[in-house]
DNA sequence: AAACTCGGAGAACAGTTGTTAACTGCATGG
DNA sequence: CCATGCAGTTAACAACTGTTCTCCGAGTTT
C-alpha cells in the first residue's frame, strides 16, 4: 500500500476481474478452446468490445487464470517454503504424508473451479495455456525440489534425482486434486461421501510409495507387475 | 469372413471412417468442445448433412473416437492376458519394468494421435466422452487386477487392495504415455531425442516404486515428503 | 427388370461468432 | 478548471455455425 491506486485503475481491474471470473464459470462444463469471447462479456455483463482492453484473446484470457490458480498459490508456497525449512524431521513421515494429503483436499474443496480448470487445460487444445501451466508447475517442482535437498534424508543424492523426485510429487499432488474433484462432488452418481476419502486414502499409499502390506506378517513384498502387456507388443506395433 | 458384406456398406463405412480420422487429425490441434461438425465433414471431403447419417452429434463422434482408441487395444490386451498368465516370474522385475514401459513408448510412437486424443478428453469439457474414457479405463484395471490376484505374489492380499494397485498401474500408464508424447515430438524446443528417454527412465523409477538408493551404500531410505506444504493451510483454507 | 432403400449432395434458414469503427462520459494531470 | 486519456458502449460487417428439407442415383431386394 505505498500508494492508493486510482478509482480509474481499480475500476479497470474490477471488470477484469468480472471477465475472469465469468470465465472460469462457464469453463466448468466446457473447454477453453470453445469458450467464446462473447460468451464471456455476456456473462460478464460488459460489451463484446471491452474484452479487448484486458486481454488480446481467449487464450491470453487463458494464461491470465493459469497465473490466478496457480500464480498466487506459488509466492505463499515460496514464502512458507523457508519458514519451515528447518522444522524437519519433527513428526514421522505418516503424519506428514496424512497432512499433506489433508492440504490438497482443502484447496480442492476451496477452489474447485481453479483446480478443474488446471486439470483441464493441462493437455488442452490451447498451445498457450498448456505452455503456461507446465511454466508454473516447474516452478513448484524445483521449489519443491530445493525443499529436498534441503533436509538430512537427501544427502548424497544427485541433484537430477532430487529434480526427478520432486517431479513425481507435484505430478501426484495435480493428478490427486483432478481425481477428488471427480469423487468429491456430493450428489453424484454412484460415488457418495466416501468417494473423497477413498481417494485420500489412495494417493497417501501413493505417497507412502510402498502399497500396504498383506495382513500377514510384515514379509518383504515383489508386488506384481502387469508383464502380459508386454505380449501385447504385436498388436502395438502392427496395425 | 462369414459373409463379405455388400458394397453398400462398405462405403458407409469407409465414409465413416474417414469422418473419424479428419476428426483425429483435426483434434491434434484443438480440443473436441470446440471442433465443428462442418469442419469435419470438409476435412473428409464430404458434405455437411453426410455427417448426421452416422453420428448424433460431436459428442457421438467423440465417443466413437474414445472406442477406436481404447476399445481395440482392450480386446487385444483380454485375448492375450490369460495366453501369457502362467509366465509369471520367468524373469526379475527390473526385466519386465522396462519390457513394460518400452511397450507403452511403442505403442505412443504408433498411435499418437489416439493417445494424444485420450489424454486430452479424459479431463476434457465433453461429459460423455469423459465417461466412455473413464468406461475404458475402468475395463483395463479390472483385468489388470485380475492378472495381478493370478500371479502367486498377491497371495493374502485383499481384493481391494489389488484394485487399487492395479489403478496406480493403469494412471501411472496413461499418464507416461502423455508425458512420451510432450517430450518425444521431435524437433521441438528444448526437448532433444534424450527427452524420451528421461521420460521413460522416470517411468521405470516410479514403476520400480522406489526411487533409486543413493550412491553410498545399500542404507534404508526415508525419503523426504513435501512437508512444508502443510504451512500452506492458512493460505489455503482463507482467501 | 421393376420397386425400393438409403447414403450422400445441394440449397437455404436463422443464429452466432470475432472484429472494426466511431461515439460517450468520466477520472486524471497540468 | 479545462484539455487529455481511456474504459466501456453502440452499431454494423462478413463469415461461419448447426440443422432441416428436398432431391438424386446407385446398390439391393424381389
Amino acid at each position: 500500500m505505498s500508494h492508493t491506486l486510482g478509482v480509474r485503475q481499480a475500476q479497470k481491474q474490477k471488470t477484469r476481474q468480472a471477465l475472469l471470473d465469468a470465465a472460469l464459470r462457464l469453463l466448468e462444463e466446457q473447454s477453453l478452446s470453445s469458450l467464446g469471447l462473447r460468451e464471456v462479456t455476456r456473462a460478464a455483463g460488459v460489451a463484446p468490445t471491452a474484452f479487448y482492453r484486458h486481454f488480446r484473446d481467449m487464450a491470453d484470457l487463458g494464461v491470465a487464470l493459469v497465473e490466478e490458480a496457480l500464480g498466487s498459490l506459488h509466492t505463499a508456497l515460496t514464502a512458507l517454503l523457508s519458514a519451515t525449512g528447518d522444522r524437519a524431521g519433527e513428526d514421522d513421515g505418516e503424519e506428514r504424508i496424512a497432512a499433506t494429503v489433508e492440504l490438497i483436499a482443502a484447496y480442492v474443496r476451496t477452489h474447485p473451479a481453479h483446480v478443474r480448470f488446471i486439470a483441464r487445460e493441462q493437455h488442452g487444445g490451447v498451445q498457450a495455456v498448456r505452455a503456461a501451466i507446465g511454466g508454473q508447475l516447474a516452478l513448484f517442482t524445483q521449489e519443491v525440489k530445493d525443499q529436498f535437498a534441503r533436509e538430512p534424508e537427501a544427502a548424497g543424492w544427485a541433484e537430477d534425482d532430487l529434480l526427478m523426485l520432486a517431479g513425481m510429487y507435484v505430478d501426484h499432488t495435480v493428478m490427486t486434486a483432478s481425481a477428488l474433484l471427480e469423487g468429491g462432488a456430493a450428489g453424484e452418481a454412484g460415488a457418495g461421501p466416501g468417494a473423497a476419502e477413498r481417494v485420500a486414502a489412495r494417493s497417501r499409499r501413493q505417497l507412502r510409495r510402498q502399497p500396504r502390506p498383506p495382513p500377514l506378517a510384515g514379509r518383504t513384498l515383489t508386488p506384481p507387475h502387469p508383464d502380459p502387456l508386454r505380449a501385447l507388443d504385436s498388436y502395438v506395433r502392427g496395425n
